[in-house]
DNA sequence: TGCAAAGTGTCACATAGTGTCATATAATGT
DNA sequence: ACATTATATGACACTATGTGACACTTTGCA
């Protein structure tokens, strides 16, 4: 279970940092995907092995389920954390996330799944994010 | 598992690279045919072999077997990837393909397979395969 | 046989990616 | 508060990869 908000920045090789608390369970191998919203979702490799063998079971004929598999496994690279506790985010994953050398990351931990933000999209949801959380409080208090 | 999305260019004779990280799979042989959508398709020797006798056992009374089966044969060519890291498109597939000469070439990762298109078409399909990922998760969430 | 076109192999350069280290910052325990 | 440890980040050297160039080989055809 991963928790919490954490700061970084994205460094001129195109590298994050993952925060130490997340790489014990996802040291020995993970797959980084887009997620939604813009973000990144960094899972385990259990986890990812679990959505893929949804796909594999969809058949190839059906031009949808094409166009499903495409997207997932395009959209998907396994990493490994290098020894500085980092991870390389490739070109076409920074465009979808928007996050550019040198600029700043949020990486959170989003229960099963570690997600990454561009800062300045983070702050955005995060508004919404709040907002919904309040709402949903004064609805039941 | 074939995974990522990669930019490369076909080169004035008409050669494309395999992402490094392909190479090791793909290495002792492997089979290009056209896939769906107008792509192509690389498959390991093992799995062409799977696919190959899939198709062989289709019924031949049947006009769209018939047909799946004559363009899966007729367009498959087995190459191997030279030492620069290429594989060499033959004509008929090009023009299957639409990837011209000095072309820019959008190699994918999909799952089992490896895809090559024409970055043109890439992303025409790139948007409507995103859409349906992103239709799907939506229905899940 | 010679010529033209297509395909293959090799090399060198530029760049993107990787590994490592040193310093700066933050977290932790006493 | 202080010392100690862990973590983050920039710098930089090194490696791997992608690409263009070019020479050589094969093929098809006049």
């Amino acid at each position: 279970m991963f928790l919490g908000e954490f700061q970084h920045t994205m460094d001129s090789k195109g590298r994050v940092v993952i925060p130490s608390k997340f790489r014990e369970e996802l040291q020995q191998g993970c797959v980084i995907t887009k997620g939604q919203d813009n973000c990144l979702q960094i899972l385990t490799k259990d986890n990812w092995q679990n959505e893929a063998s949804k796909m594999a079971s969809l058949p190839s004929t059906d031009r949808t389920s094409r166009q499903l598999r495409r997207a997932l496994f395009s959209g998907a690279i396994d990493v490994k954390i290098d020894s500085a506790g980092r991870v390389q985010i490739p070109e076409n994953l920074r465009v979808y996330s928007g996050i550019d050398i040198n600029e700043d990351v949020t990486v959170t931990g989003s229960g099963p799944v570690v997600e990454v933000w561009s800062t300045k999209s983070w702050k955005k949801i995060q508004n919404e994010a709040d907002q919904a959380f309040a709402n949903i409080n004064e609805v039941k208090g």
